[in-house]
DNA sequence: CTTGGAAAGTCAACAAGGCTGACATAAAAA
DNA sequence: TTTTTATGTCAGCCTTGTTGACTTTCCAAG
């Protein structure tokens, strides 16, 4: 199987970049750099007894107040029994609050309280601190070559929510 | 805190790929695209009633063979119980091999099996395939500047490890 | 109006894979 | 000989995934 292009360009093009090897090395930087990416938020989320679930669905009810818990489960990807669970804990802590849905009363409109803000503000700030340092020291064409592949590595259903969330309507 | 760069830009250079949007859309393309990086692996690993944990280890005692459980977790980044836990369903599988060292008989020398080197083709072969594809759809600058920010997201002590094991003797 | 299905959410129980702590063994080093 | 190092193991805990069973609510077909 495998089209593998282990030597030589296999085009007149250059597709040096398309070796196994030049692959290996992108698959272990995604490893590696993943670490990195969580690493301060865990340091601060560990101080809470809270781990990188609760940071997700902290993240992504800032960036989408009143989003339903149906409508998070598709973003995040995880049963609604875990993501409940998470919540759960959220809402008793008081960091999430849960309203009723004034259309439709199964729903559930998820807003961060003020609590819930200022660790979403400490989150993010040391996320963003590491992602600015690595922006800077790349500089802005190597950022667009950067989102332009983590983007085609997305799942296009995960990517739509990609560009719904990130590009829709504050 | 937080040196926020919210607005415009805060010198004469285009500095707006720093303002906190754009940081934050970086955020969210690692969080969905390290979803795709391993939704493929993982449907194979399912089959094998393996994890995450156990492709991580045969992919690095493939990159090295004959690498010590001690080498091994410091690139992992785990304790050696949670290791240990994940090698030893390996070794009983037969898809590893540890052998006692020569020079030092505490060491354990670890080596995949002809099975085990089946399984990482496996499991190589579709994340290159993914890794492949996007590369491809993004082209040769988009990648560069996808390793570069990826590499100043690591800790220092894991970008040694990258380099190490990226560029390393093989 | 009633009823049945679908949708949203909750509770219970289980598994993977992190973690810490304590301890055993073997071998290298001092 | 004593100490340190590398490894393995047992026990137990936590987070965060999973499935299954259940309640509440809504809506639509009869």
């Amino acid at each position: 199987m495998a089209d593998r292009t282990t030597g030589a360009p296999t085009s007149g093009e250059s597709l040096l970049f398309l070796t196994d090897d030049q692959l290996r090395r992108g698959i272990e930087a995604m490893f590696f750099a993943y670490r990195g990416f969580t690493a301060d938020p865990d340091r601060i989320l560990a101080e809470h007894d809270y781990g990188r679930a609760h940071h997700r669905a902290i993240h992504f009810i800032n960036r989408s107040p009143g989003t339903t818990v149906n409508n998070l489960l598709g973003i995040l990807g995880v049963t609604k029994q875990s993501l409940n669970r998470v919540l759960r804990t959220l809402i008793e802590d008081g960091l999430v609050e849960a309203r009723v849905g004034t259309r439709d009363r199964r729903e559930r409109h998820l807003y961060l309280t003020d609590e819930g803000v200022t660790l979403e503000r400490a989150l993010s700030d040391a996320q963003r601190a590491r992602m600015r340092a690595a922006y800077r020291a790349a500089g802005p064409e190597a950022v667009a070559g950067f989102r332009a592949v983590l983007e085609q590595m997305m799942d296009p259903e995960l990517r739509r929510h990609y560009r719904d969330v990130s590009e829709g309507p504050g």
